[in-house]
DNA sequence: GTGTACCGATACGGTGGAGTACCGGTACAC
DNA sequence: GTGTACCGGTACTCCACCGTATCGGTACAC
């Protein structure tokens, strides 16, 4: 209960105003896409935030002026790629790694996308913040994987379905559960990928 | 403005007590899928709904008891298949017309579909709604279409990609204003048939 | 020890939407 | 013509949330 932050190398000599730890706001991060993925962004609320991590309203208030830049602050704390560690020299091999990556673990950021569907539209800021800390840097890690296939002269350069790739991978993992009430899990995704993708690349 | 019954056949007899004609509440359901579409869930509210169709909340609520069952009408009322006419003779240039239908009137269905997102998950009616107005009848027309091109003997029955052609067509729908910013239209819909879901069924 | 500045709690004003209640008008039945 | 039952309008209660203000407690600096 009490302040357990032992030490904290970081914050010594710098000009810290703010006495939260980064852990401590790491929880109300936590707080917020938890809420975000299981009951959507009107279900997000500042109140709800404060009681269910035992901070006061105004704390929020302090570190951030509105609902939707806390809600941003939450998305950008996010940000982490999952597909940049994966180069095995094949691309079919990469493309079953992705697919099993994306099936693990990110129905979570898939569900954030769901969750900010429309609130989106109105606030440039969370727009913003969800390209930036969800779709870019997927995005660009999954071209760069094809980019290294075409480099490798598995796919000829500027073959047609190439810049499909990624939305199709997107796209399961988004539309699975609507059509079929099931995850997309790491089997479904990586058996798309041998049934679909692979082939339409003219890969084996 | 005055009501414009004329004649109204199934409601001789019956003990219809509403004095709302059919079309007026058919005006009722096309505001709130409007609304649904353009501004989400949340935005749905029974008095902008009244408001915006010049009648008042008390006539909306005689015939709806809440929010979500007016929500659940309006959309079963949505109730209609495009894919169901689709039948050239040929699986590929149907896969193709499907993709076309799909970009030019479909924006609209994946706009509901993106809208209720959340809203879905706490109200089984709605859930229920959803799925009987928008996704069964699509992927049952669609699934009818891969079917024929079975019997025909274009592609082999069991062919690995079959089963992910609808989930592929509603995820590219879905996920390029999402990747790209921009409407997944007619066009570009086709290209993707083009370049990769014919492929990979080893159609030309 | 003293000061300062932040934290947590709580109370408050304001807004907006869900439902409800009531009322006058009117179309249709008979 | 009279009655009935529904429609549209409006006013109302209730409630949840945003964002602000205020206050006591306390950790840390010095």
């Amino acid at each position: 209960m009490t302040s357990q932050d032992a030490e904290r190398p970081e914050a010594v000599g710098t000009s810290r105003r703010s006495k939260l730890t980064p852990e401590r706001e790491q929880e109300f991060f936590d707080a917020v896409l938890d809420q975000l993925r299981s009951c959507g962004y009107d279900a997000v609320t500042m109140e709800g935030i404060a009681a269910s991590t035992r901070c006061s309203k105004s704390t929020l208030y302090r570190q951030w002026k509105t609902k939707p830049q806390f809600v941003a602050a939450a998305l950008r704390s996010n940000r982490r790629v999952r597909f940049t560690d994966i180069d095995t020299g094949s691309l079919a091999e990469d493309l079953r790694q992705a697919a099993a990556a994306a099936g693990e673990g990110m129905g979570k950021d898939t569900g954030l996308l769901q969750a900010l569907g429309h609130a989106v539209m109105e606030d440039p800021e969370l727009k913003g913040a969800l390209r930036e800390a969800l779709v870019e840097p997927e995005i660009a890690a999954l071209r760069a994987i094809l980019a290294r296939g075409v480099a490798r002269g598995e796919v000829p350069a500027g073959h047609p379905a190439l810049e499909y790739v990624p939305a199709q991978l997107f796209g399961m993992l988004r539309m699975r559960p609507v059509l079929e009430g099931e995850q997309a899990d790491a089997a479904y995704l990586v058996r798309f990928v041998e049934a679909v993708v692979l082939p339409a690349l003219g890969l084996p």
